[in-house]
DNA sequence: GCACAATGCGAATATGCCTCACTTTGGGCT
DNA sequence: AGCCCAAAGTGAGGCATATTCGCATTGTGC
């Protein structure tokens, strides 16, 4: 990855420099992934981050405007690294239909839940901002579209407005219903992480012309 | 309504016996309402708010222990009114076919989002609570559970945990999507409405089965 | 019209976000 | 090695906002 991914400039007042800083800078986010899971989003204070990170109070200021963008930039890191995942994935893996893709999609995002700090209340910025990386579309509208490519450039998927539009819809179902697994169990209610998959599958099926056929 | 309905007490601190406090709660609420509306919950000041209803900060604090208890009592009172909204619908229309009662339910839900202060932006608990009905459940949970009441009382489906789980996701979904819609259009982007009602009549198809037998 | 509970009030306090003036450190340069 | 300046680090204090509390006012049953 030479290119400079977006969470590395995202909300932050200054970009860190020197080897130290950005390591702190991390630090912070690490500190903050942690506490989200520990007291929650609401009742997370600048002071509880500054001492888990081991960080005095201005230094946080030093490169975050505010404690919105804190989580802000913690959200990106997540975000970032949900792509990177999935990219990596498509480009090892040979998927036999584009529904294992769009399984294998779903499985990358709840194994994220499972294992990424803080992710299962932070999800891709829900309490904080779900503007983060376009001023007019939501991230998951992005994500759509991402996910769009990859069936594109791996699959053969016909790129158009109905494809998107398609994929807008089935993550934002998928997303709401993933959600809702992990309320009911911090493990993740199987029964309704099956439930998602299977309504995604069909849904997409029944748009599958709209995905092999040019609009 | 006879019954004292649950947002008359849910978290309060203490109940307003005369009838004049009973008025200035609602107007703080409808106050609330307003400035979740044109300044956003995140800039909601107790000051503001004291302000608006033309009410001492003190008054304030006299019945809701928090700021946060008065953005639940909110949305509580939305969720009651939705219910009753409901509750009336079905009492007065006859429905055809199951997904008729579906889409009415869709519909009222719709509706409240154009037409009540603060709804778009606080729906059923988002930023505030999902467990406003129930320790363990999420709203949702509870609005499917009596969803699935009235479809078993007006159309004759099999009460049962099958048609709860279904019913969950669907209402899961279907909140999502609707949103969703209400974020990327202000009256609600209609081709995102329709492809939700789509989804949901699609998928409760699927499990009519489950509707019409008894598990 | 008395007595007490309910309600109303807002200055004072508590808490938490964020700034700023100052110190320390890193690394490019000679 | 030593100099210099930008980068980084610091934490007491200013400021905005949430919440309390002691006292004033109003409603209601008797």
């Amino acid at each position: 990855m030479t290119t400079q991914s977006v969470s590395s400039v995202g909300p932050l007042r200054r970009v860190p420099v020197q080897g130290r800083s950005v390591a702190r800078v991390q630090r912070m986010l690490d500190a903050c992934a942690e506490l989200v899971d520990e007291v929650g989003y609401e009742a997370l204070t600048t002071t509880l981050l500054a001492e888990r990170a081991g960080v005095a109070i201005g230094s946080v200021y030093q490169f975050f405007p505010d404690k919105r963008a804190i989580v802000q930039a913690l959200t990106l890191r997540n975000l970032d690294a949900y792509l990177q995942r999935l990219g990596s994935r498509f480009a090892e893996q040979s998927f036999g239909h584009w529904w294992e893709a769009v399984d294998s999609s779903i499985d990358e995002y709840i194994a994220m839940h499972r294992e990424i700090p803080g992710f299962r209340t932070l999800h891709f910025g829900d309490v904080v901002d779900v503007h983060l990386l376009d001023a007019e579309r939501d991230n998951n509208t992005i994500i759509a579209e991402r996910l769009a490519g990859l069936l594109v450039d791996h699959l053969g998927a016909a790129a158009g407005p109905r494809l998107d539009f398609a994929l807008g819809i089935a993550v934002e179902a998928a997303d709401a219903l993933i959600k809702l697994a992990f309320r009911r169990d911090p493990e993740g209610d199987p029964a309704v992480l099956a439930e998602a998959k299977a309504l995604i599958r069909e849904y997409l099926h029944r748009h599958v012309n709209t995905i092999t056929e040019r609009s």
